[in-house]
DNA sequence: TTGTACCGTTAATTTTTAGCAACACAGATA
DNA sequence: TATCTGTGTTGCTAAAAATTAACGGTACAA
C-alpha cells in the first residue's frame, strides 16, 4: 500500500512539489477501493460520491443508446482519473456507467475533500486544474477525430498512441469507442 | 465600455462574489479587443497568447482537414470563453483556427495574468477550475451526441437547446458542426 | 446595371457503414 | 467429457451519408 501511495505523490509531482507536510494532509483524505472484473465502479441514476485515480486496472466509461447499444467514452488505466465529472461536481445522478475490464483498484477523493484540499493547499487548487485542463484537451482532440478522421484512421492512430490499451482492450469495446460496429472494425 | 465590465463580473459572480476590492484587481488585467466578421481571432501554427471572453458577437473554433474541408469545434457567442486552451495553456502554436463570424469585441485574458489572479484570489481559481470543469462536461456531452445520436437527432437537439445560434449561423456551418455536409443537413 | 461568389436546396450516383446471419475458436462450466 | 458463452471474422443486404452536379436566390462589388 506505501507503495501506491508514493505513486499517487509521484504523480501529483508531475505537476507540483509537494511538502511532506502538504502531502501528510492530502494523503489522508484518499480511501482505498477494490474491484473485480465486470463490477461497477459507477452505476447510472446513482450519486457520485467520488473520483477515483487508478492503482491498478483498467476501466470503461460508457453509455447506453435506446437499442441498448454501448457507447464508450473514456478507457482508464493505471495513473488516470475517472468518475462522473458533472454527477460528482453537482451532487446530481450519474449519467454513464463506469465498470473494470479488469480487476482494479482505487484511491477515491470525495467531493468536499477535493473542496478542502483546495482550500487548505492552493498547490492542490493548481493540481485540479490542471489536470482538469488536460482532460478538457484530450476531449477536444477526440471531438476533432470523431469528426475529421475516419473510423479506419482513428483506430490506426489509437494503435499508434496507446498500444498497451489495445492488447488489453477487447476488439469489441475498442469499436464502441472508435464509434463504429465490431463487424467495421474487423474489416479494417 | 463600463457596461461591459460589469457584465464580465456578473458572469463571474455566477460562479463566486468577489468585493470591489478583488474585483478592482480582477478588472484591471483584462485588455479589450474588437474584429470584424472574417477576422481571424487565433490563426493555426501561431502562439496563443490569451484566452478571450466574448462581449459581443460571434467566433467559431475549427480545423481544417487534409482535404480542406472545415470542422467545427465551438461556436462561442456572447458570454463564452473561447480560445485554444492547450495553445494557450502549454505555449505551444495553436492547432486550430478560430475566426469571426459577426463582428465581435472580446476581452482577453493573458496566461500570466491568469496565474496571478489564481494566486492572489482563491476565488478565481475555484472560478476558472468550475469553468474548465463546466467545458469539460460539455464537451463529454458532445462526444456522447456524436457517438449515439443520428446527424439528424444532433441538429434537432441543438435547435431545441440553443435556437437563437441557429439563426445567427449559416446552415453550411451548422453542418460542420454536426459532422455532415450541408447537402445532407438540407434533407432533415 | 451586370457579373461574381456564395448559399441553400434537390436529384442521381457511389461509397461507407450498419445490420443480420453464419461460423470458427477459446475459455469457462457442468 | 460435452456444452455453453463470449469473441472475432466473413459474406450478404439494407440503410445512411458523401460526392457530384445542377439550379434558383441573394449579397456584394465592379
Amino acid at each position: 500500500m506505501e507503495q501506491h501511495y508514493l505513486l499517487l505523490r509521484k504523480h501529483i509531482a508531475e505537476i507540483c512539489e509537494l511538502t511532506d507536510a502538504e502531502w501528510d494532509i492530502v494523503s489522508r483524505v484518499f480511501t482505498y477501493k477494490s474491484l473485480k472484473k465486470h463490477q461497477f465502479l459507477i452505476q447510472k441514476e446513482q450519486l457520485v460520491p467520488c473520483e477515483y485515480w487508478i492503482i491498478k486496472g483498467l476501466t470503461k466509461a460508457y453509455a447506453i443508446d435506446g437499442n441498448g447499444k454501448e457507447h464508450i467514452l473514456q478507457f482508464a488505466m493505471e495513473q488516470y482519473w475517472t468518475s462522473d465529472f458533472n454527477a460528482f461536481q453537482n451532487k446530481v445522478p450519474a449519467a454513464i456507467f463506469i465498470d473494470c475490464i479488469e480487476d482494479s483498484e482505487f484511491f477515491c477523493l470525495k467531493w468536499e475533500d477535493r473542496e478542502y484540499l483546495c482550500h487548505e493547499i492552493p498547490k492542490m487548487g493548481h493540481f485540479f486544474r490542471i489536470k482538469s485542463h488536460h482532460g478538457y484537451i484530450a476531449l477536444q482532440q477526440r471531438i476533432l477525430s470523431l469528426l475529421i478522421e475516419t473510423a479506419e484512421e482513428r483506430y490506426n492512430n489509437l494503435v499508434k498512441k496507446l498500444p498497451k490499451l489495445i492488447q488489453r482492450v477487447p476488439k469489441k469495446l475498442l469499436a464502441a469507442y472508435l464509434g463504429v460496429t465490431r463487424e467495421t472494425l474487423s474489416r479494417f
